[in-house]
DNA sequence: CTGAAAGCGCTTACAG
DNA sequence: CTGAAAGCGCTTACAG
């Protein structure tokens, strides 16, 4: 592969010059930089990234390390980090945890090693030894959707206690009165947060849960498909069903559905997050919509405040609950 | 951030032993291999990656350059794609061209600077100055689901003509004879190779397709909408519609039920790419089922037989229909 | 405006 | 087994 110096050679230069050209520095001739791109373009040259990054202090690449790439949740967020970051001149390398807060530390290392300016972590896990020593050694990071306990660091996350409300709400209106949880993991602030606060909203209604009546999934598919089966395989099954994410919302309903059980009838189902597609079902599935795009973009926005010296905030959007038919009888407005 | 130096300095060795205790080299006393050990941890030390691969010949990192992140295709295949790389050792960075040539070239381009070990790449567009670069340059390539015309490159895809002559046979066997479709671009061979084999399957049942039937979408959601609405509301619109990809049969799906129409009695619809919750829709959609997961591993593989001197061979994987009840009444077995 | 030279943080023959 | 030293490909004061 052309170096620099092949460049400098070919361009009958120094390789500062050729440098300066590279990197828009002012002070070089019209005929110079002329020389010089040609010389570019006549051997196909591409800077060494690893040359140019040990030795400029200036890195444009921000480091991303999603939940799991199969939900569509981290996707949109990776989506809406990628244009916002890109709209600041930075790039963004994503790793994916799969939920695995082995993975999520293993990526966590290949980020530090590749000396990203910031970092961006949606947590898979209660503590992290990794994340303990980014915070000790001071780098920029700033987590999306999940805090971290007795870390203070900035997170721009959903309000996930409002939106459980309503949704416990509506379902109570509808006549629900025994209604089972399939939870995140509680090593998980978005688990914990919305069993607490379903328990709580419940709890308002003088309704109390039943411990056979919270499952924990792990905000993949298939713990929803097991959820379900040992909620519904009872002789005394719930009348409503809510999946605190969309992954294990699909779980549950696959398994209604494989059982020719019908949402909404058969059985109240809701979902926490939002997809395209849930109003196509039959029926169309009730669920709370979280503002993931302006979540991916506040992280990058607080991000770069922390790389500019500034202090970042911590920002709790709010969710919309979104009426369906799939907690039974249809209500008025949603 | 502490640095090879201060490590050696710590535990009293050169920067030399440092390094062999760090790459496992064997010939290291246990005695200094514990002190360095210690050093590292107690100073928190990450290598600097940049150094190390300006230093070092072996990379461990693949790059792949996926068509859009918010398609469950491309996501699929990048979640194979990375596991199928992690069993063989190496990582995978992974950029996203949101569909447009330019946008794969920037990203093209960034992993050409990190100097990947191989390149994994979803093409977005017929022509690229940068993947003809890459050829030239002799970098190995493979590419997953597009083949570019012109360009002789591994590449590991989908059998697109008998699975869509199949659904044809499907649709004309349930009375369908005025059948459109939301293609591709026509600059992808995937868009390319989907309408030929349209046009073909209909011609051997003697039927012929009208300018008027075929739109052209870009493999995303809105333009499904569009080419929907544009079939539609015509005073003879066609009776059933087979979009391209799962995005454009979302927003066809979209349209359709914006309009209170349903799909199969109203009108057909079938997908080329499966998804889990097509199954879910009233009624589920039919759709062409590709081997998304294996296409991803199987990339992988070929690109690492480049990596290690062997050749690469193409691939072409056989699809499945899946017969669900959205182009009319249902038939017997899928 | 331009070049010679130092140096970023590693790895790796080369001696010993 | 270990260390001194060269060098990977860049960027950037420092002179001129």
């Amino acid at each position: 592969m052309a170096t620099i110096k092949d460049v400098a050679r070919a361009a009958g230069v120094s390789t500062a010059t050729v440098s300066r050209v590279l990197n828009d520095h002012p002070s070089v001739t019209a005929e110079s930089r002329e020389r010089v791109l040609a010389a570019v373009e006549r051997l196909a040259y591409h800077p060494n990234a690893a040359a140019r990054t040990l030795r400029s202090a200036d890195v444009t690449t921000l480091g991303l390390v999603i939940g799991d790439v199969l939900n569509p949740f981290f996707t949109e967020l990776a989506r809406a980090v990628e244009d916002e970051a890109r709209a600041h001149g930075y790039y963004v390398i994503t790793g994916n945890a799969d939920e695995d807060p082995r993975r999520q530390d293993e990526y966590l290392d290949i980020l530090l090693e590749q000396r990203v300016a910031g970092l961006l972590l949606c947590p898979t896990d209660r503590v992290s030894p990794l994340v303990e020593e980014v915070v000790r050694r001071g780098r920029p990071i700033v987590l999306i959707d999940r805090s971290i306990d007795g870390l203070d660091l900035p997170v721009v996350r959903s309000d996930n206690a409002t939106a459980t409300r309503e949704l416990v709400d509506h379902l109570v209106a509808l006549g629900h009165r025994r209604i089972a949880i399939i939870s995140g993991p509680t090593s998980l602030v978005t688990g914990r947060e919305r069993l607490a606060a379903f328990r709580a909203a419940l709890a308002a209604h003088g309704l109390e849960v039943a411990d056979r009546d919270v499952r924990i999934g792990d905000f993949q598919t298939a713990s929803g498909v097991a959820a379900m089966g040992e909620l519904m395989e009872r002789p005394d099954p719930p009348t409503a069903v809510f999946a605190a994410d969309n992954l294990m919302a699909l779980g549950a309903l696959r398994w209604v559905r494989d059982r020719g059980l019908r949402p909404g009838s058969d059985i109240g189902l809701a979902s926490f997050d939002d997809l395209p597609w849930f109003e196509f079902v039959d029926p169309p599935i009730t669920a709370v919509r979280q503002q993931t795009e302006e979540m991916g973009r506040a992280a990058v926005r607080e991000l770069i405040a922390l790389l500019n010296g500034r202090p970042a905030r911590s920002r709790t959007l709010p969710c919309q609950l979104v009426i369906r038919g799939s907690c039974g009888e249809r209500q008025g407005a949603q």
